[in-house]
DNA sequence: ACAGGGTGTGTTAACGATAACATAAACGGG
DNA sequence: CCCGTTTATGTTATCGTTAACACACCCTGT
């Protein structure tokens, strides 16, 4: 369309009669240029069609205004809402998202990480405190602040905001135990990938065992995400090999829903024959009949709380390695008594 | 941790005994480099953490590797994998994402189009053909190639890989009539927000004239997007208001899967008493009970087909402004009769 | 009237990489 | 064994903006 090339600051410059600095400075806010100067030049830059090149800018201020984020999937309604936590806490600032996903793959993450420290953020937000040894340090070293999030990691690289996986489901198992309920199953992924889902995983059977139950109800319902489908099939396995479970925890509402359906397909009552509970508060849990009882993380908080630890950072602010824990809410509703 | 700045190329040139250039050149693969002083340089690099400097080489070779993409929400299975079809088709080739959401939001979308462009993506990809005026010249002047997904617009300002909302939503009407059914209502958002679903409305209600149909059973659920929860309360409306009405066709599967619940909470029979449809194949039409009968617009292969004209305009094919129609299919599943 | 301070603008150099060109060494075919 | 070609490396200038500094001008108070 426009093969000539784009016009630079110095052609405003000239057409506008002032010099380049002049025209940098009509494209900052807070800098001091006359009011009359600035709207001529805005106008000049207007009708020659400028755009603003942040390249440029980036290379010679050292700032980008970019904030590295990773989470496991796009596709997922719970880190898309930390996302925007994030994004809503860091856009009014100029801050913009680049935004990588990991596919629940920490050889993935680390390739990730290398390739969004290239583009020089101003701060990295990863999902998750475990990473490949070489991921670590290339976060250590990157010399911006590093916020870890949806864990509590032991050895954090550096800020944290997040909850223990392991106790948000032991809230759930100590529920079903008061309600006289002791045969409960776990439904969860593969070890090997999901380490969020691995964590609930362990708390579940610590949970268990703490209160002297049988722990060896578990189901793998295969490779992280786990889908709604396989929260099917994993119920039907379930309710094949284990028929006289009392109540299952799932890995996710997602999967707990598909565990519901199956119930519903089979003609098992829920919550009279068996209670069936999710993990992260999605709508779908709240909508459905019966409702999933499940436990909220708050995500968009997570992500609101990074946000904000960011720009203190940012604004100068000497604080050291931030602990943020969130407590998540039990949600006990109609799919388990 | 690291207070002092990091290392950049002439470092790793001093310490490796070369020069800036060999080291520049020891990070791409095509060029040419021995493989002894490019192990040597890779090495260095790596004892000194030296991390690329994306920024600078953006500047110097005007070439960012940035495709700019903007959705109406992040929080969205269908624009989710239409998101994932660009990335992976991009990823391969060294492009990364630049991702904005617009919160369905015009004047929103032409703020985002000019941050982004700001960036220097070497290419953009929009959903919807429906633009501000400034953002439709934004788009015509950025001298890259634009891609209009989700919608087949009359002007488009580049290429189309999309389909006709409108056409796909007669498609359903077509199959209830077909099926005997005459009152069908529509449950859609406000009409100046979300324009793919006011098309789907408009398709509704030109599909219903052509069946000389009544097309008055309107029903609005509010502003975009629409939740699982505004379905059930858009269909408790229509129950109360319309109740002879025999079938209805939602905006999404997320607005009918809240449909449906809302009959099962009142007691009425889906399909025998009103059959259910929705939009855009989510994973829940396929999983609940009874299934959603649908309409898949494959928005993976929208974002897949994207990245891929991209890739072939940066490969330096003429092709003109490509229009890629999508045609979605129709499933019919237990939902409808 | 004049020092002192703010306001608006200009000049120069630099951010850290790469394009373009230059050149020395290694290679290979008749 | 020599010349043309390829391979490996170096030198110089530059991408488009902004930091840092400089300076002229206009206030304001005494």
């Amino acid at each position: 369309m426009t093969p000539r090339k784009p016009p630079t600051m110095s052609d405003v410059a000239r057409i506008a009669g002032v010099s380049v600095m002049t025209v940098s400075r009509a494209f900052k806010s807070d800098s001091s240029v006359s009011g009359v100067t600035r709207a001529a030049i805005r106008k000049v830059a207007e009708e020659v069609g400028y755009v603003f090149d942040s390249t440029a800018a980036n290379l010679r201020s050292q700032r980008t205004d970019f904030v590295a984020v990773t989470i496991p999937s796009i596709n997922n309604a719970n880190f898309a809402e930390t996302l925007r936590g994030l994004s809503d806490g860091l856009a009014g600032r100029g801050l913009q998202i680049l935004l990588g996903y990991t596919d629940y793959d920490m050889a993935k993450e680390e390739e990730l990480i290398e390739q969004l420290l290239r583009r020089r953020p101003e701060a990295i937000v990863v999902t998750g405190g475990k990473h490949t040894e070489r991921g670590r340090r290339l976060l250590a070293n990157a010399g911006i602040p590093v916020v870890e999030t949806w864990d509590l990691p032991e050895a954090p690289v550096g800020h944290v905001v997040g909850f223990s996986n392991a106790a948000a489901v032991r809230g759930m198992v100590d529920h079903f135990v008061a309600r006289g309920l002791t045969r409960i199953a776990f439904i969860g992924g593969d070890a090997d990938r999901d380490t969020r889902g691995t964590d609930r995983r362990a708390g579940f059977i610590a949970a268990m065992q703490a209160q002297g139950l049988d722990a060896t109800r578990l189901i793998d319902a295969g490779v992280p995400p786990i889908s709604m489908r396989e929260g099917a099939e994993a119920m039907a396995r379930l309710l094949q090999a284990l028929p006289d479970t009392e109540a299952v925890i799932c890995v996710s509402d997602l999967s707990a829903f598909g565990a519901l359906t199956e119930c519903q397909r089979r003609g098992v009552a829920v919550p009279s024959q068996i209670s069936v509970a999710g993990f992260g508060d999605y709508e779908i849990g709240a909508v459905c009949v019966p409702a999933l009882s499940t436990i909220n993380p708050f995500p968009r908080e997570i992500g609101a709380r990074a946000a904000a630890l960011i720009l203190a950072v940012r604004d100068g602010a000497q604080i050291g390695p931030a602990r943020i824990e969130i407590v998540p809410e039990l949600l006990i509703r109609q799919s388990s008594r």
